[in-house]
RNA sequence: GGGUCGUUAACUCAGUUGGUAGAGUAUCUGACUUUUAAUCAGAGAGUCGCGCGUUCGAGUCGCGCACGACCCA
């Protein structure tokens, strides 16, 4: 990945004639006292051509992001974390010997510098130099300082120069981590605990998905990248940690689209004694305010089309939505016969060993999904879809989970849990028995899980929120890949083969 | 997995009917001590994604492959 081109070879050219002045190229040891941001308050009462009066001494550290040279003085925009500020350089203020040194700086260089602020004649706040260290020297040009890098994949698979000169990329990955950052205060007022469970496991379970295998040396054992934290976190409460939550990876060996990356972050939560009811509340409450908090509105525009999360939220049980929003005959719900031929009419392919609850979900999937824009959450799932939620106590058909979506896109999925050891042994058994010889799957029963929920799980109710989506949601991104900092993509060509590293 | 589109200088993009590869930015040289995409003069920079084919001649046409984007499953 060393490919040579003319830029490259002069940057290294006139870095080794750097170093031959007795510059260091990589210096460390430069402290800055001060941000840009925390400047530009500093030069609001001065006006144009103007010197702060006292002369303070500012130092600030970044990287130069253009230059405009002249022959005995130079102005750079310099840009560290905070923003960009203005740095004015004098061959007779920074004396002979530093100003050549400095004449061979590039746009892209990591530098640290001190001086006094003053405004420009058209009134922009800088800072006229009087100390100057390089930090770090760049051997690569930056991409066009107004165009910027438009070209997505370069942008995924380079992030680190995405992140250099795309600020609206910065402004995602900054919000996604308030996001995280506010969902675990949300859940840390409200006593949960946050805990870490095995990414690695022996059985993959707690979700019907695809995992990727990998194998243990010394255990002589074959481990799966999880594909849900669910079972471990109910083994939690079987412990007495009745409420816990967890933000970690999970892994799918499935398709990849601009929803799906092999890894994403799941936030998982579990809550002894509640129900789904309770979750659905505190989801309306947790994802609204959080909304509120980082754009300042619970109205927001995704890709063009106006959201609103303010409470409360739409509830609609799955039938609902099919007489509704689907505009399905109530009559044809109440027939399996009739649900079956529907879905089949629909062009729905179903398994074999699938039923009406399979083929309602399917239509709902098909008809109902993309058309829920503003918050909803749908409940009374068929318990044939739903293997790890407790049936509903009025109809043993249907179960008391719920999903949630929004713009069309599933966010949320949450349920009371199901804690009778005899029931979750049958349904598992069921499982397995369905989908015993599918290899990739890998159904087995988790016994041990069984055998925890023997010794008595609490009435709980669980959730899971995709917290990728969640971000793409609040930060307004169309693609997957633009809040997941380093998304999984085809390794590049190389563009030369090895030959002579033999 | 299927379809559509894309891949040309470090970056952003042109490239007409198949006839010597272009611009802006960036870079290099020179001038210039308050610029704002600084300006002026000059210069260098290309495996046109990869391969095969058609042709006297391919960035351009055909086929295959790679990578990516979007849509569909």
């Amino acid at each position: 990945m060393t490919e040579e081109n003319l830029t490259l070879a002069q940057r290294k050219e006139k870095a080794e004639s750097l170093a031959a002045l007795g510059v260091k190229l990589y210096s460390n040891g430069f402290s800055p006292a001060n941000t840009a941001a925390e400047l530009h308050p500093k030069g609001e009462h001065l006006g144009p051509q103007e010197k702060e009066e006292g002369g303070d001494v500012y130092s600030v550290a970044g990287r130069i992001m253009a230059m405009r040279k002249f022959g005995k003085a130079a102005f750079c925009t310099v840009a560290d974390k905070t923003g960009q500020i203005q740095i004015y350089i004098k061959q007779d203020v920074v004396g002979n010997e530093l100003f050549e040194s400095f004449k061979k700086w590039d746009i892209g260089d990591i530098v640290g510098l001190a001086g006094t602020l003053f405004k420009t004649k058209v009134g922009e706040l800088s800072i006229q130099a009087k100390e100057l260290v390089m930090i770090s020297k760049s051997l690569r040009p930056l991409p066009d300082k107004w165009h910027g890098l438009s070209d997505v994949e370069t942008r995924y698979r380079q992030r680190y120069v995405d992140l250099i000169v795309t600020p609206e990329s910065r402004e995602v990955f900054k919000k996604r981590v308030e996001i995280i950052r506010l969902v675990r205060e949300y859940l840390n007022s409200k006593e949960y605990m946050e805990v870490e469970t095995p990414m690695m496991q022996p059985i993959p379970g707690g979700a019907t998905a695809k995992p990727f295998r990998t194998y243990h040396n010394a255990l002589s054992m074959e481990l799966f990248l999880r594909i849900a934290p669910e079972l471990y976190l109910k083994r939690l409460l079987v412990g007495g940690f009745d409420r816990v939550f967890e933000i970690n990876r999970n892994f799918r060996n499935e398709g990849l689209s601009t929803r799906h990356n092999p890894e994403f972050t799941m936030l998982e939560f579990y809550q002894a004694y509640a129900t789904y009811e309770d979750l659905m509340e505190l989801t309306e409450d947790m994802v609204s305010s959080i909304c509120q908090k980082v754009n300042g509105s619970m109205k927001i525009e995704y890709q063009g089309t106006m959201v609103d999360l303010s409470p409360p939220w739409k509830k609609l049980t799955m039938e609902q939505a099919l007489v509704e929003i689907a505009g399905i005959d109530p009559d044809i719900l109440k027939n399996d016969a009739q649900v079956m031929a529907l879905a089949k009419e629909k062009g729905i392919e179903l398994e074999p060993l699938a039923g009406p609850g399979k083929a309602k979900t399917e239509l709902f999937e098909l008809l109902v999904e993309e058309k829920l824009i503003n918050p909803t959450f749908i409940t009374a799932y068929p318990t044939e879809v739903s293997p790890l939620a407790r049936r509903n106590e009025d109809n043993q058909d249907i179960t008391d989970r719920f999903e949630l979506f929004i713009t069309g896109r599933e966010l949320a999925n949450g349920f009371s849990e199901l804690n009778d050891p005899m029931d979750q042994l049958a349904r598992f058994e069921k499982q397995v028995a369905d989908r015993g010889d599918d290899e990739e799957i890998h159904p087995e029963v988790d016994l041990d899980y069984v055998r925890a929920l023997e010794y008595g799980m609490p009435s709980a109710a669980g959730e899971g929120i995709g917290i990728d989506r969640l971000v793409m949601l609040l930060a307004n991104a169309p693609s997957i890949r633009d809040v997941i900092l380093f998304p999984h993509l085809k390794p590049e060509q190389q563009s030369k083969p090895q030959a002579d590293s033999q």
